[in-house]
DNA sequence: TGGCAGATTTTA
DNA sequence: AAAATCTGCCAA
């Protein structure tokens, strides 16, 4: 049972600390910026670089799943942090979420883009495309790559087989973090909870920045 | 290039 | 009926 793999060690990988959930959700949003997101499944492991997100509070947001009491779709949002929220939408696409803020609270990060770093064929087969940037830019399609779905809801994001790390340099010295409203609600369209490495060619297109 | 139908779960 | 989405098809 061992947190840490060889490779991670190699690279200064690890797992976010307890401490780490306990800052508001926004400012976490923010610091996954950088953090590599890791499937690893019999077909092989497919990793990525988080390049975009948003953050989905529990008071005085409507948008956010939980904003009307916990039901059996978003309980996983008032778990513990650090383990993931996956929900089924618009008939098709799976939405993956980080769990965020103390347990009974209900509030999450939701990740819409990712830079793929590894396992980029084997995200091409799933995907059916061989652009990269086509890949991981947007919520729906960075599920798909990775192979995530309703069977990796609720998983602790610390461990095998769907891992969160934080890697030693998380964003490059010439990185800027863009801050926008959320995309695809219409209800508190303006707060400034969108995160989104500027410039990146991986942020979902549909951003209009 | 831009708009729209369609995939169909969860909740209101 | 609308949603924390995306694709393919169609018309210019």
């Amino acid at each position: 049972m061992r947190r840490l793999r060889l490779s991670d060690c190699a690279k200064n990988t690890r797992p976010f600390s307890r401490r780490f959930f306990e800052q508001p959700t926004a400012e976490i949003a923010r610091a996954l910026l950088g953090a590599e997101l890791i499937h690893v499944t019999r077909d092989g492991e497919a990793a990525g670089r988080i390049v975009e997100c948003e953050a989905y509070l529990s008071d005085c947001d409507p948008a956010c799943h939980a904003a009307r009491g916990q039901t059996p779709r978003n309980a996983p949002m008032f778990g513990p942090p650090g383990h993931s929220y996956v929900y089924f939408i618009y008939g098709m696409y799976y939405c993956f979420n980080v769990v965020t803020a103390r347990k009974g609270t209900g509030e999450a990060v939701l990740i819409r883009a990712l830079e793929p770093l590894r396992g980029i064929d084997l995200m091409c087969r799933r995907r059916k495309t061989s652009t990269v940037t086509n890949l991981c830019s947007g919520p729906g399609k960075l599920t798909v790559a990775l192979g995530i779905s309703k069977e990796q809801n609720q998983l602790d994001l610390s461990k095998e087989p769907l891992r969160l790390l934080q890697t030693r340099q998380i964003l490059k010295p010439e990185e800027r973090i863009g801050v926008s409203g959320r995309i695809g609600i219409s209800a508190a369209k303006e707060l400034p909870l969108r995160f989104y490495i500027e410039g990146n060619p991986h942020v979902s297109k549909y951003s209009g920045k």
